[in-house]
DNA sequence: GTCTATAGCAGGATAGAC
DNA sequence: GTCTATCCTGCTATAGAC
């Protein structure tokens, strides 16, 4: 009597179906994954979903809005502290705060994963999702960045080779993450601590400088000294 | 009598099914496209997928084998030929090769489209397309574009390092063909050839120089010197 | 809030006429 | 080589018991 929702698991399952449903999502993309699938992954009952979400395309969106977005919104926080106690942040120190917000961020490296996949995908076929993704995630560090760049190279005063650097920038990172098939194939490296840091500093240095200005001030010495 | 083939279209309807059916692959990923779809925008019967290629699987290989592959090999040709007449070519020729060969090689802008997005499925989500994509197109542009950069660039003796410069220029190559709905949202700017021109320049710039190094020489004048 | 059962339909694939 | 007709599986979604 009186104890009918003893209020300790209230809604387990939505949270589990959500972290469920991002990494099959993630991993096989909306159409190779069915709710079925979902559902005996999360270990309940078919139903679950249409019972929580509604249907199966709310619960993809309630996964960008519940899964996704906080976790951009963690990696621009990642951004933006680094950022702080630096008076007058160089160009290096701008890219090394994104490429390590991006690459060793305060997220395991499963949810990096659910994150690169999710974006790429979007951007091979942009569903309702995109704009969600766009508005709530990238806009926003877009133009935290854009600002701080701006700072640190006045003498760039041509907005649009201002974007086009940008955007090279963040192809960088974004193809260093979610291309990690290809890259472990060719180079055989995992992606472990240590090539991780290599990666960072070599976006951070080729973006610097490109493949000519001398290089390895940034870059961790693998093999001795001449 | 004896007038039983023509030969004059001898498998129009196979060549139209893998036209069609890349463009749908392409455009909305493997599951999303239903067989039934497929035939109808080729104007075709619902049993000639099957007939001609055995089934669904088979016929999204043979997109792979008889129209991407031909079609990597186009662009390859494309960049070794540009290579060709130079002597003892600089970074940024390769460079300006390479980009020109993806961003206006010898193929129409849809054929680009869909080459892009079928990289890019592949690499978030690799099917046995996989394998034919890595060694029969990108492993060898790999190579060449390899030997190619260790001859202009004899200094950097680091091979890992030489793989993440080239990673890095394809990174930038890939994104700027297949995130075209995000650049296009935030730009503003249409893909045409004075565009194209302008990214070709700016990658090439990026890639050699980076952020700082003086720019423009490559990169046209938009605004008035000052 | 969770479950079973099932409706209703779209999917891939095939058999067999032409 | 092309077509129609059809099989059957697996899908989303819902109704209704608990």
């Amino acid at each position: 009597m009186g104890i009918e929702n003893t209020k300790s698991p209230p809604d387990q399952t939505k949270e589990r179906l959500l972290k469920t449903a991002e990494s099959l999502f993630a991993t096989k993309g909306y159409y190779a994954v069915s709710v079925r699938e979902i559902t005996q992954a999360a270990e309940c009952n078919l139903a679950a979903v249409n019972y929580h979400f509604g249907n199966k395309q709310n619960l993809y969106l309630a996964v960008f809005r519940h899964c996704f977005i906080p976790r951009g919104k963690k990696i621009h926080r990642c951004f933006t502290n680094a950022m702080a106690p630096l008076d007058s942040p160089s160009t290096a120190d701008i890219i090394k705060a994104l490429a390590g917000a991006f690459l060793e961020g305060p997220i395991t490296e499963k949810e990096r994963f659910h994150h690169s996949q999710l974006i790429s995908r979007e951007m091979a076929a942009p569903t309702a999702a995109f704009n969600i993704l766009m508005e709530q995630a990238f806009r926003p560090l877009f133009n935290d960045l854009l600002n701080y760049l701006r700072t640190a190279l006045p003498e760039i005063k041509n907005e649009e080779m201002m974007l086009l650097n940008i955007f090279s920038i963040f192809s960088m990172i974004l193809h260093f993450s979610f291309a990690r098939p290809l890259i472990s194939s060719i180079t055989g490296q995992n992606y472990d601590k240590d090539f991780k840091t290599k990666l960072i500093n070599h976006i951070t240095d080729f973006a610097l400088h490109g493949l000519y200005g001398r290089r390895g001030f940034n870059a961790p010495r693998t093999q001795g000294p001449e």
